[in-house]
DNA sequence: AATAAAAAGTGATCTACATCACATCAGGAA
DNA sequence: TTCCTGATGTGATGTAGATCACTTTTTATT
């Protein structure tokens, strides 16, 4: 579980034991059940979160009280509300359980530490950072570029294991399509 | 001009005068005019831009040859095609000077080395990262809680001097609506 | 100043998708 | 088993926004 996160990080950077057993004391483990809450709207966010098993979705809720679907989390991802983490401000959106989830807590204060107490680190951030903002340039330009079928099957292509776990309807909300649309395109 | 890029580091980081000789020596100097490309479809991604001055916009061209304005850069903004440059592919994209430009520029080699060479350089690129992706985080939630007219108005708000130097019909590419469509938005 | 070219406005029509309403079906709890 | 809740499918209808066609205005170019 804590090896989780050494494969992780050495997917892009390799780590010694004794730089690696730094990095982990910096982190605390926390479990949810289906359902429940890694972060309430209004609420700080004192945690980023590495997801060793399980599934969340970061949802925007509008003044209507529709749910949007930001994201999607699972196995080898962070998910926070970060804008909220790194400004230390409240939450504009929650972090909620699709299964149980085990996952791995650092506050912004570790998160400093740790760039700061070694430089691996701070390039293994930035990685992650440089191809999350890559991964939401894509998405705006299927947004600008395709219709909702096409939308839905580029995402059916990038994430087939996503359509065996969540619902439809969440997948519609993803996707900013109603519910009943996403059910005429599929069949 | 290369004071400019002094000044915008320092919005995050403080750098002596022999750091930012460092910093500058990575950099070359280009000029470009309205109508120039920065970057060509298809073409390799020799360099990351710093805008000094000008205006530039990002490009993706779909099948039908229709064009699609992912992002506007301008003066104290960074800006290429990251995906090609990061990893060293052909680019996707267009980058294309709306207006004269003038940028500072620097090649992938340079980059891992400023990166490496001094520490303050990889946490401020860390930074911009971060909140390129909350831009597009940002960006990505308007798209799904607002509609044509919402989102014309937060643009409007956000960037309000966009508007005295781009056309209309450059505002309704970026927004993903038709040209017509946001005259009558806007009237 | 004359001409061309790009930008912007506007009507008429079409269509992708939303919304509403209801039926069906599967899984969990008493 | 029975009841309940959430997920899914599907028809009928409404609407935001696209597309097409044309005009007017503004901006460049000679």
């Amino acid at each position: 579980m804590k090896a989780d996160l050494r494969a992780h990080i050495e997917k892009n950077i390799p780590l010694t034991d004794e730089e690696f057993t730094f990095v982990i004391s910096h982190f605390s483990t926390k479990k949810f059940k289906k359902h429940q809450f890694l972060i309430q709207k209004d609420e700080p966010v004192p945690y980023s979160y590495f997801i060793i098993s399980g599934l969340v979705k970061l949802v925007f809720t509008d003044e209507s009280g529709k749910e949007h679907i930001v994201s999607f989390a699972m196995e080898d991802w962070w998910e926070s509300d970060f804008y909220a983490y790194y400004t230390q401000t409240k939450s504009t959106m929650s972090l909620e359980c699709l299964e149980d989830t085990e996952v791995l807590c650092c506050t912004l204060e570790d998160y400093k530490k740790l760039c700061d107490g070694l430089q691996k680190m701070e390039r293994f951030f930035l990685e992650k950072a440089t191809f999350g903002f890559l991964g939401s340039q894509r998405r705006i330009i299927s947004w600008l570029t395709s219709n909702s079928k096409e939308r839905y099957e580029q995402l059916l292509k990038q994430y087939p294991t996503l359509f065996q776990r969540v619902s439809k309807s969440q997948i519609a909300s993803y996707l900013g399509v109603s519910r009943e649309t996403l059910s005429r395109l599929s069949s």
